[in-house]
DNA sequence: ATGTCACAAACTTTGTGA
C-alpha cells in the first residue's frame, strides 16, 4: 500500500503534474493541499480517466485540501470542530476513512511572523486539531495524519538553524504543537536522506532548491500501532525538478 | 537569500501570500 502527501501549490497549474506523477507512483491514496481552487472547478474528469477519485474541500484562491484515491472514500469531513478561522473558517482540513484508516490531508497555517496574529492563529489552529485528532484516537480510529504543516519540527529539519533566527517554522511554541500531536499516539515517520537531506520544500526564489537550502515541514503522522508495517518513507526529489514544479515534493510511505 | 511563482483585480502591472 502507498500513500502520499504532498503541496502542490495550486492544483490549476500542477495539474499536468499531478497527473504523470498518479500515473508514475500509483499511489493508493494522495493527500494534497494548496489545491487554491474552488469545488466547482475540481479536475475530477482528468483524476477518474486514471481512476481515481477525489475528496475535495476548497473555496478557490487559497488554501483547499483533497484526497485522492483509487477506491471512493467515506465518511468525508471538511474542517473540525472549534476549527479557528482568520477570522472565517479557511479550507485547511480534510478527513475521509478509507479500508480501516482515518486520513488528513491537512495545511497547517504559515504563521507569517512570530509577532503577527496570524502566528497566533497557527497556534491555535494546531491546539483544536490535536483536539479534534484525540476524540478520533479515542473512538479507536487508526489515523494518518498528513500534509503540510508549516513546522520543521527538529532543527536537522532546516538546512541551517542561523538562517531561522525569529522566523516562524522553528520555534519552540510550534514545535510543541506538532509533539503534543505525537503523544496522540502518532508517530512522525522520518524520509529516507537523499544528498544528505531530509527535505520536502525548497524556496523558488535564489536557487534554494540546488543549493540544498530547504526544509521539512511536510510530514507523515501515522499511528504507532502501524509504523510497524512501514516498509519505506522517501521523498519524490525528482517532483521538484523540471518544468512547473510546485514548491513541494511529495512525501510517500509504502506500507505492508 | 529576498533572485520565484500563483492569485486576483484591474488590466499588459501591482499588491498579497507563500
Amino acid at each position: 500500500m502507498r500513500l502520499a502527501t504532498w503541496n502542490v501549490n495550486s492544483l490549476t497549474a500542477r495539474l499536468p503534474r499531478v497527473l504523470e506523477w498518479l500515473e508514475q507512483q500509483a499511489p493508493d491514496v494522495l493527500c494534497i493541499q494548496e489545491t487554491k481552487i474552488a469545488e466547482e472547478n475540481f479536475p475530477h474528469a482528468e483524476l477518474r480517466e486514471l481512476g481515481y477519485v477525489a475528496a475535495t474541500y476548497g473555496m478557490g484562491q487559497w488554501n483547499g485540501v483533497a484526497t485522492i484515491t483509487k477506491v471512493d472514500a467515506a465518511e468525508v469531513t471538511r474542517g473540525f470542530d472549534e476549527e479557528p478561522g482568520f477570522p472565517d473558517p479557511e479550507a485547511r482540513a480534510l478527513a475521509v476513512t478509507w479500508n480501516d484508516l482515518r486520513i488528513w490531508s491537512l495545511y497547517v497555517p504559515n504563521g507569517r511572523t512570530p509577532d503577527d496574529p496570524h502566528y497566533d492563529y497557527k497556534l491555535r489552529w494546531l491546539a483544536a486539531l490535536r483536539v479534534a485528532l484525540a476524540a478520533e484516537r479515542e473512538a479507536g480510529r487508526k489515523l494518518v495524519v498528513c500534509g503540510d504543516f508549516n513546522v520543521a519540527p527538529n532543527d536537522r529539519d532546516v538546512w541551517d538553524m542561523a538562517a531561522f533566527e525569529g522566523s516562524t517554522h522553528v520555534t519552540q511554541p510550534e514545535r510543541d504543537a506538532v509533539k503534543a500531536l505525537l503523544e496522540l499516539g502518532l508517530t512522525d515517520l522520518q524520509p529516507r536522506i537523499v544528498k544528505g537531506e531530509p527535505f520536502t520544500y525548497w524556496d523558488y526564489r535564489a536557487g534554494n532548491f540546488h543549493k540544498g537550502l530547504g526544509m521539512r515541514i511536510d510530514l507523515m503522522l501515522l499511528d504507532e500501532a502501524l509504523t510497524p508495517k512501514v516498509k519505506d518513507v522517501w521523498i519524490d526529489r525528482d517532483a521538484r525538478k523540471g518544468k512547473k514544479p510546485s514548491d513541494h515534493a511529495p512525501v510517500v510511505v509504502d506500507l505492508d
